[in-house]
DNA sequence: AGCACGCCGACT
DNA sequence: GTCGGCGTGCTC
């Protein structure tokens, strides 16, 4: 007898392990790893789907207790062993269930076609419903009465929130249905890919593009693979690269998964891809069904397709041929996952290339602390490109210091030498873009007099203003009360920052009235198609000044823009992130970018309240060097990445007392564990968010050099709550490694 | 997650 | 006594 290690198609910690199942005779030669089989699961030995990965001859498992595949899927799935590999590495990496893992890295046909979304709504009259509330007040059938209040109140309400945070099970709402009091809904959503157009000839490749694509082509040729960092300043034609290096891998029989951050802000440059390997290329998108997604996963297996291009999902292709994996502007904080697994797109397509003699090339004009460290390291080769093509000049910048501003009684968001640079620009006919930073804004406390912020003595992070004026340390829970006055200047004017592109649009027509304006934020693109409709009509010289937010500043080319203002530099500065700096020079520099691109010079202003801040110096005169070189000896101080591991662990519960007992009985496990080793704990502190759908979040943080120390911490913390069951029960627990954001 | 079992309050 | 909701525990 055979029997088969199956992890069950359900997401669930308390099924996240392997269940052991005969292997009928007749099914022998068909079952291997990969398979995907129908078994009867759980009290009721209902059918469910499950993922063969591991075939034995013999188990421990009680005779008594097994039962026997009943079948093969229908649909016949057979995932390759690299993707059950990479699962497995993103879940021994990132800490949570096989199951996601397998979801996430698998390219497997569900029932559904498209995204379901279930609701549940009244559907009694709303006089009837009251009575039969009534009726379940007087029974206390409690449950039924929760559920019925919210309904009354707020018509419908989604079908995870209702059992999850309602605290609802599935049997009363069905006993609800049945009586014809409630209706469960289900939604589905659909999108179509995107056209292709006429190909078009490659560029000639400058000198130093030539010299980036040779090394890579002389490497791939040599049998040699690698990772690349492709680090190019703005407008120094790394995408012309990109395209190099894709031609010759497919010349050699080879595929290739190009990841970028978003779609709609990179249109440009994926009709680009489109133009030159035409058919050969297709598209994934967050928004695609899970039907479309899977049928262009199948074409891609089948060989139909060869190059995919998409977002930080697409890396789960799964091409036969795998030669090498593009990540574009791979500094960019979409490519981690923010749902389980919490995995990094850059680290899974290492970990991805690894298993199948891969190469992987990441672009940036501002490369990640991560991806810079390494090249510097020599673990992965640095290509450079730092010319830009066309001769294009840089522009001329200036840091314009806003405390000077408020000296000079100027209360409006733009300096007096920005204005009057713009009214220059309404005059000679040319373009302004103005950039408003909120990246990072946090709430954080500052003094508009000397531009303190109010830091936490402790972490070397901005303190974040909660009701009442409390400032709260988000990394190690310190508090202070409200603050009064600067306590560096001893200024009163201390305050709580706050901007909105729309104030700014009313006060810039107050001083410009003869401009024409455009608006771009998340207010005004939130239908389709008018992100670029927006920069169209701006293009089209529609408008004179272009006011929006970081979406502005995104590989858009508009030669005649001449000026570039960027306000409220300092923003993503002071939010309670460590990556602050990093995200400041990344804007600032991008946003710099923008100007000149035509044949006229072009002027940068920066506007900050830190004009000597080393990310404000370093990203005015396009240093990337210099700014790297003072942010990581800051990381290597307090062990941030990469200078170090970090891992967050978010506990969630319904009542706060809960979730703040579990984790510092968490907290206090690990220090104690961790007593001698090299590791440190932070907090717990109350998250960010402290609340999300009635659910309370308290978070902390464990730092260490050592990234295997905390993945056995991790194992440490899951037997905690394995253990102590009965104390920790309804406070579910969440990891995430060198997280991208705080809680 | 989803299902069955069994406890406990309400009603005949 | 019994009916039925709702919390609890288990799933190879």
């Amino acid at each position: 007898m055979k029997y088969a290690g199956i992890c069950v198609d359900i997401s669930h910690e308390k099924v996240d392990k392997l269940f052991t199942y005969r292997i009928p005779e007749q099914l022998e030669a068909a079952v291997e790893v990969g398979t995907v089989v129908v078994i009867p699961f759980g009290r009721g030995s209902h059918e469910r789907e499950g993922y063969v990965l591991e075939l034995m001859d013999e188990t421990d498992c009680p005779d008594d207790k097994l039962k026997t595949i009943l079948r093969l899927s229908e649909k016949a799935v057979f995932v390759e062993q690299r993707q059950i590999k990479l699962a497995a590495w993103m879940k021994q990496h990132y800490g949570c269930s096989m199951a996601a893992c397998l979801k996430t890295a698998l390219p497997v046909k569900r029932k559904v076609e498209g995204v379901t979304v279930r609701e549940i709504s009244l559907l009694a009259e709303k006089e009837e419903a009251m009575d039969y509330l009534a009726l379940c007040q007087k029974k206390h059938h409690v449950a039924k009465v929760r559920l019925l209040e919210q309904l009354l109140d707020k018509e419908s309400l989604e079908y995870s929130i209702v059992t999850k945070s309602l605290g609802i099970s599935a049997q009363t709402i069905r006993a609800l249905t049945e009586q014809g009091i409630i209706r469960v809904n289900a939604f589905e959503t659909y999108r179509t890919p995107i056209r292709v157009r006429h190909l078009q000839e490659p560029k000639e490749l400058t000198q130093e593009q030539a010299k980036a694509f040779d090394t890579f082509q002389a490497d791939y040729n040599a049998g040699k693979r690698g990772t690349y960092l492709l680090y190019g300043v703005t407008g120094s034609g790394k995408t012309e690269v990109y395209m190099r290096m894709i031609a010759h891998v497919l010349s050699q029989g080879k595929q290739v998964i190009v990841l970028i951050p978003e779609i709609a802000l990179t249109y440009q440059t994926m009709t680009r891809f489109y133009d030159r390997f035409g058919d050969q290329v297709s598209l994934i998108h967050s928004k695609l069904s899970e039907g479309e997604r899977y049928d262009q996963f199948e074409r891609a297996r089948k060989g139909l397709v060869n190059v995919m291009i998409g977002p930080r999902s697409a890396l789960f292709t799964p091409f036969e041929q795998l030669g090498l994996i593009v990540i574009d502007e791979e500094h960019e904080g979409t490519y981690k996952s923010d749902t389980n697994p919490k995995f990094h797109a850059r680290e899974t397509a290492i970990a991805l290339s690894e298993q199948t003699n891969a190469s992987v090339v990441l672009g940036s004009a501002t490369p990640s602390l991560e991806a810079y460290k390494e090249a510097l390291e020599g673990r992965y080769t640095l290509l450079t490109l730092s010319r830009r093509v066309m001769r294009a000049r840089l522009p001329e910048t200036h840091i314009v210091d806003m405390r000077d501003e408020m000296k000079n009684g100027n209360r409006l968001p733009f300096s007096e030498a920005l204005l009057s640079a713009m009214r220059g620009r309404l005059q000679k006919g040319e373009q302004t873009m103005l950039f408003v930073n909120r990246r990072g804004y946090e709430g954080f406390v500052s003094c508009r007099s000397c531009g303190t912020v109010v830091k936490c003595p402790h972490c070397d992070v901005a303190l974040t203003e909660h009701q009442g004026g409390r400032l709260v340390c988000h990394y190690c829970g310190f508090e202070r009360p409200k603050l009064t006055s600067c306590p560096v200047c001893g200024s009163g004017q201390v305050r709580g920052m706050r901007a909105g592109t729309q104030k700014i649009e009313q006060e810039l027509s107050a001083c410009l009235p003869d401009a024409r304006i455009l608006r771009m934020d998340a207010d005004t693109t939130k239908k389709k198609g008018e992100h670029e409709k927006i920069l169209q009509s701006f293009a089209n010289g529609e408008a004179d000044i272009l006011l929006g937010t970081q979406m502005i500043v995104k590989g858009h080319d508009f030669p005649s823009v001449t000026l570039v203002g960027v306000l409220m530099a300092d923003l993503s500065l002071a939010g309670s992130d460590f990556r602050g700096p990093e995200r400041t020079f990344q804007i600032v520099t991008q946003a710099a970018g923008r100007a000149g691109r035509g044949e006229k010079p072009g002027d940068v202003y920066i506007q900050t309240y830190q004009p000597e801040h080393y990310a404000i110096v370093a990203a005015a005169s396009q240093d990337y060097e210099a700014f790297y070189a003072e942010e990581i000896e800051m990381r290597a101080v307090v062990g941030y990445p990469p200078c170090g591991h970090m891992l967050a662990v978010l506990l969630t519960s319904k009542t706060a007392e809960q979730a703040s007992k579990v984790a510092t009985a968490l907290a206090t496990r690990i220090r104690t564990w961790g007593e001698g080793k090299k590791l440190i704990v932070l907090g717990p502190a109350q998250a960010g968010i402290s609340k999300i759908n009635d659910v309370y979040r308290f978070v902390f943080y464990i730092k260490s050099k050592d990234r295997q120390l905390l993945e056995i911490a991790k194992d440490r913390m899951e037997l905690f709550m394995k253990i102590n069951e009965i104390k920790v029960r309804g406070t579910s627990i969440a990891f995430d490694f060198d997280p991208m954001n705080t809680y």
